[in-house]
RNA sequence: GUCCCCAUCGUCUAGCCUGGCCUAGGACACCACCCUUUCAAGGUGGCGACACGGGUUCGAAUCCCGUUGGGGACGCCA
């Protein structure tokens, strides 16, 4: 009996950097790797920068801090086309010498022309292949192209993981570019080389990909290599129905992390837009990756709902360990200007403040009181509770808050139930007016977790300065 | 225009392959109520969809055809 050959799964993620790692990749990123690691097959890192125009180192860095950020991590490169050019330019030679490519002479303008004509005819675009069957350049010929020579009859069959069954007339298809005039390699070329090269077996990608599988497959068999499993990931759109783009707000990933997002949270919002298990919704990455398969994606194209990211990130914020929570809230605070040294303890704002954040940067925002003196009471909450009415009960709670020698939740509970009780008012009507002095607002977490987070100093000196100010209002009145 | 693809609540989706268990399930959002010292969080309930039209069938969200709508591709970009 012959042993039998397991050919381990290898995928791909082939950015080309001439932008950010913007969430449509990394979904794309994230397919890929889930799948890699559900087959325990490996990932490969691509950079497709071989149009040195537009791809730019800055690119590149955005897209591996997005990766690194994300916790894809890749088991192969990342390997940079623009390093690889040897083995495209043999490749090209191989197919002008068997005949399966030629040079090509034609001018972008008679090029340009053509389309134009076909256009108004209602034609799709095609090259005519003029130069196919040109044994000698024509005199006074610019610098060829070299483009392939498709197939014209026939049709190309694909049986996508996620589309299924998807046929390509070749006569749609025409005698595409596979290298400029300086012999630089175009994209569909250079695609075909590496994914041979690199022995994928499954190649993953977005959905705008799909029309160049058949030319794809037409090189990957002149050049004689045998094909990958294809799966073509649906696009993501915008709430309007369109494409994803910077106009619909924030789509780098970089971008989520500087919003305050935490990477699990974007990580399993990515993974629910075309993909689900039954019910479920909260994934861990390793349950994710454990019962992820391609084979589950779903075909239509989705909407990016930052509402559901929030959702999560709230449920995330919520149950992930405070101290590393409290890591990631540093950056934040540098970012508003908050000194870290000048309050508590940030894993106790964690603590305290992750029911009320959806986002680590709203968190920050909400805890601010907690690091710095406020400078104006907030209007419409001081000429609510900074009232007369309110002095008796802030001085009696001023009161039996000093009083308070070890200043926890508990301590500061009972302080402000007793000063409640002895000026005989309501919780509510002490709570209040007390929080307008502490915090500036009306809003915050409950009364005895905001004076514990404020201190006992700056507590019983806000109340001062709030007792001044209802008594100053008073006399001016 | 040509080719390719898609189509379940506002959104993400389950169900579709292998018709009946679907008076279509879950989640986000929204609304109401409960809890409550504010805001949240939490709990309970509500609103809300098989794009349309034809077939096939005893029976269709599920299979077939068409229509409509949407997306993608048609580069010496990737």
């Amino acid at each position: 009996m012959r042993p039998s050959i397991t050919v381990s799964v290898r995928t791909r993620f082939a950015p080309s950097p001439t932008g950010l790692l913007h969430v449509g990749g990394a979904r794309t990123a994230l397919f890929c790797w889930l799948y890699a690691r559900h087959c325990g097959g490996s990932f490969v890192l691509r950079i497709e920068d071989t149009d040195r125009e537009r791809s730019t180192e800055a690119s590149v860095n955005a897209i591996l801090e997005g990766m690194a950020w994300l916790g894809l991590d890749y088991d192969e490169g990342p390997f940079y086309q623009t390093q690889r050019m040897a083995l495209y330019h043999d490749q090209i030679e191989r197919l002008l010498s068997e005949g399966k490519a030629y040079r090509c002479y034609c001018t972008r303008e008679r090029i340009e022309a053509l389309r134009e004509e076909q256009r108004a005819k209602g034609i799709k675009p095609r090259y005519d292949g003029r130069c196919r069957k040109l044994s000698t350049p024509p005199p006074g010929a610019p610098d060829p192209v070299v483009r392939f020579k498709n197939p014209r009859e026939g049709e190309v069959v694909v049986d996508d993981l996620i589309r299924g069954h998807v046929v390509f007339a070749n006569a749609e298809l025409d005698d595409l570019i596979i290298a400029r005039p300086d012999g630089t390699p175009t994209y569909n070329f250079t695609v075909v080389v590496d994914d041979l090269e690199m022995r994928i077996t499954h190649v993953i990608r977005g959905d705008d990909h799909i029309n160049n599988t058949p030319r794809q497959i037409n090189i990957l068999h002149a050049l004689g290599g045998a094909r990958p499993v294809y799966a073509h990931v649906p696009m993501i759109l915008g709430p309007d129905g369109q494409r994803l783009s910077k106009r619909h707000g924030a789509v780098s990933v970089l971008q989520f992390r500087d919003d305050g997002f935490l990477p699990e949270a974007l990580l399993n919002y990515l993974v629910r837009l075309g993909w689900s298990h039954g019910d479920q919704e909260i994934f861990s990455v390793s349950e994710l990756v454990q019962l992820f398969d391609i084979a589950d994606v779903n075909k239509a194209a989705s909407v990016f709902d930052f509402d559901k990211l929030l959702w999560l990130n709230q449920h995330y914020i919520k149950q992930a360990d405070a101290t590393r929570v409290a890591a990631e809230l540093e950056r934040h605070m540098a970012q508003l200007g908050l000194d870290v040294g000048d309050g508590p303890d940030l894993s106790e704002v964690v603590n305290v403040q992750r029911e009320r954040a959806k986002t680590l940067v709203e968190m920050v925002e909400k805890s601010a009181f907690a690091f710095r003196d406020f400078d104006d009471y907030e209007e419409t909450a001081a000429k609510k509770h900074l009232k007369t009415v309110a002095l008796e009960p802030l001085r009696s709670v001023r009161e039996s808050l000093d009083s308070v020698s070890e200043w926890t939740p508990q301590a500061i509970h009972q302080a402000v139930l007793e000063a409640a009780e002895s000026t005989g008012v309501k919780l509510g009507k002490l709570a209040q007016p007390l929080r307008v002095a502490v915090t500036g607002t009306a809003v915050s977490p409950s009364i005895d977790q905001t004076l514990w987070l404020v201190g006992k100093s700056r507590a019983l000196a806000r109340i001062d300065a709030a007792v001044a100010h209802i008594e100053r209002a008073a006399a001016s009145a």
